[in-house]
DNA sequence: TTACACTATTCAAACGTTTCAAGTCCAGAA
DNA sequence: TTCTGGACTTGAAACGTTTGAATAGTGTAA
């Protein structure tokens, strides 16, 4: 048995099998890694390479490994705010579909801090990722250090905003068809008098998801009420949005009552709604239906069950890492010129938070049929893909 | 400007700066890795091997001066799923620490999938992780690479359940005074008769959960009604609480009504009662109260707000990795002979799910006071410490 | 002139791998 | 005995860093 004090480092190396072995650094080499050699090697050599090297608790050091393979098989992912429940699905697609092809995935939280996010891609950089997805609805103008990673050559991609016209590949949804099914969900179930929150100005995602849904409403034949119509504050953390929603409920309800339908920005506001809807001794959906964003998880187990527009998050973060994979493989690496952005379609959620307007009922007996099967797809089976 | 063409591998490195400086790589190295001995270096030289690095996008290359250094600065970090919104603030209690003293945090996802579970910590070996700390309330028996882990000296701490008994220093709230707590809160209320959601057998917490529910109940003289004690069954899924939740909840409602409070295992599992709830027509907390335990995010945004046992979360992630930096320190790695659980304490968070029972109210109008400190305090200021 | 002390810079070895080219050994053929 | 060739094994260089020791150059004092 070795002497734990003949090792340098705290870890076991080749040279410790080796050694233990009383065969050179080579030879234990290419049977552990399984080269081609191995093959010319005797079979009991190799197996006492192997019994050796599983006693001591071997394993290779992936830096070394790295540095003389010249491959990482690394991918940052650079995520906005873990604990926003938006990006955990985009991950878990990402995740799933690296490891497939045995490809890592470095995640990086930036706590939706502005200097993190700097410090944050410079680790990617510094640990050779292969290539970048960045997940970010938030905006990060003028990040200097993306300009080191085309230096490096290093293909990105983003999730959840549009920087085409920063030659950044581009996966988001559809905001402007998902506002205007949102809209045109409420103005099916025939309510005329709709409140709009609407998003901060500072989300890439608050404008396109307005155009969608005024122009659905003039579409229809139904123009907004200007009156009706409020936008939330810039946001400090990922869950301010509820507090804005409840903020905004109690206000609008004081100020221009007679709402039969609230449409929110996302699902963490039309939470906020609902609670301060509830608190002024409204009922929801009875006397006022509201509507969310995004299919996070509070969306779906919440009672009543929050009708939404649900991104397709893990969709987004597979798409993303597919295209990243393809721009691994091109030998040239050219930024290319000119870039569409890749809107994937949302789809409208339809639980019990919407109705019919006026609709005088006394608590409902079974709002939500059993085994709905829109009820909580997505959270019943996280591991789909 | 120097031509791609010169380069081998696609990154940026020493020799490109020294190339383009006409200078050795030692003198580049000394002056951008900051070293004792560039105060000897001529202030022009300095500042041309600066702007040239900058100019280039130069990003040191963490894999060689890891090797070169031989430390990583890294910790591994196993999640036995993202996707649980338990693992979410550890994680983020982790890194917060981490980063004060310039520590990396290597973060992998296991999805609750047994052989990822193996995988993941293969992987955070092979990154030549310092220390390691795992998220496991799940149960990970007889994982081997524990002992790999041991044999390369890498110390381990675990968040969220107890394996002292196994020599690793564990962190996880006090499971059974929470469960007290929680019974105690509806006795408070005056509840006589409360059903109680016992966990799965496969989680850790289910028990000592359990006893101290029991032991609460017997010693205020109100020993519970084994017809409204139900078990969870073993999970798949993270969230696979909330039907478990919403079956059990229907299930009692016919086969043993009259209880005016249920006492969930988890916040999921109550989230999926207050569903199966008023399905049934029930309201909470008028006809009948709920709460939970963990305290994660739903359980602040959904109304009503749901009370629950609040685990510190983020001081758990905190605490372990303050204990596994001091271990780094230790000269002399030894596994201790004797542990005991750091055990923290829970603390009761009162929502709008618990009432008086049997308080006949019509649609309450203010369930909640405005600005109730409590009423998601945690999720307010996710940065909290 | 030589020795000395600076200053400014470079050499070379090492970290743990992988891999090609080159070794050693031994049996059997010439 | 020497040669050939196959089976098995190893030496050495390289990946991009860091760093203690060494070097070249320049002026100053003995």
């Amino acid at each position: 048995m070795l002497k734990r004090s003949d090792r340098k480092s705290g870890h076991v190396t080749l040279s410790d099998v080796a050694r233990a072995c009383q065969l050179s650094v080579s030879t234990v080499s290419i049977v552990l890694s399984q080269a081609p050699l191995s093959l010319r090697l005797a079979q009991a050599t190799r197996e006492r390479i192997h019994a050796t090297a599983r006693r001591l608790g071997y394993h290779p050091d992936a830096y070394a490994r790295s540095l003389r393979n010249r491959s990482t098989r690394t991918i940052g992912v650079l995520a906005y705010d873990m604990s926003d429940p938006f990006c955990v699905p985009v991950v878990r697609g990402i995740e799933q579909d690296l490891q497939l092809i045995d490809y890592f995935s470095l995640l990086v939280d930036a706590q939706t801090e502005r200097k993190l996010f700097d410090s944050s891609l410079r680790m990617i950089l510094e640990r050779r990722a292969e290539g970048v997805i960045v997940i970010a609805s938030w905006i990060f103008e003028e990040a200097n250090l993306l300009a080191d990673i085309k230096k490096n050559r290093v293909p990105i991609v983003i999730v959840g905003r549009d920087l085409t016209e920063r030659r950044i590949p581009s996966f988001l949804v559809d905001n402007q068809a998902g506002g205007a099914m949102a809209i045109n969900h409420l103005l099916a179930l025939d309510h005329r008098h709709i409140a709009v929150i609407r998003g901060p100005d500072d989300l890439f995602d608050s404008q396109p998801r307005w155009a969608g849904i005024q122009q659905a409403a003039t579409q229809a034949g139904v123009p907004l009420d200007p009156r009706l119509v409020v936008s939330l504050p810039n946001r400090v953390d990922p869950t301010s949005g509820f507090d804005g929603g409840l903020q905004l409920a109690r206000q609008m309800i004081s100020s221009a009552p007679g709402f039969t339908a609230v449409l929110a920005f996302d699902d963490l506001t039309a939470l906020g709604v609902v609670r301060g809807l509830k608190e002024e001794g409204l009922r929801v959906p009875e006397d006022c239906s509201v509507i969310g964003f995004d299919d996070i998880l509070p969306a779906a187990v919440c009672t009543p069950g929050l009708t939404t527009i649900r991104q397709p998050l893990h969709d987004m973060g597979s798409l993303a890492t597919q295209h990243l994979l393809h721009l691994l493989q091109q030998p040239n690496r050219e930024y290319p010129s000119a870039l569409k952005p890749h809107m994937l379609a949302p789809e409208l959620v339809v639980r019990s938070s919407s109705a019919p307007p006026h609709v005088k009922q006394r608590a409902r007996s079974a709002p939500t049929p059993r085994n709905s099967p829109t009820r909580s797809a997505r959270w019943a089976t996280p591991t789909q893909r």
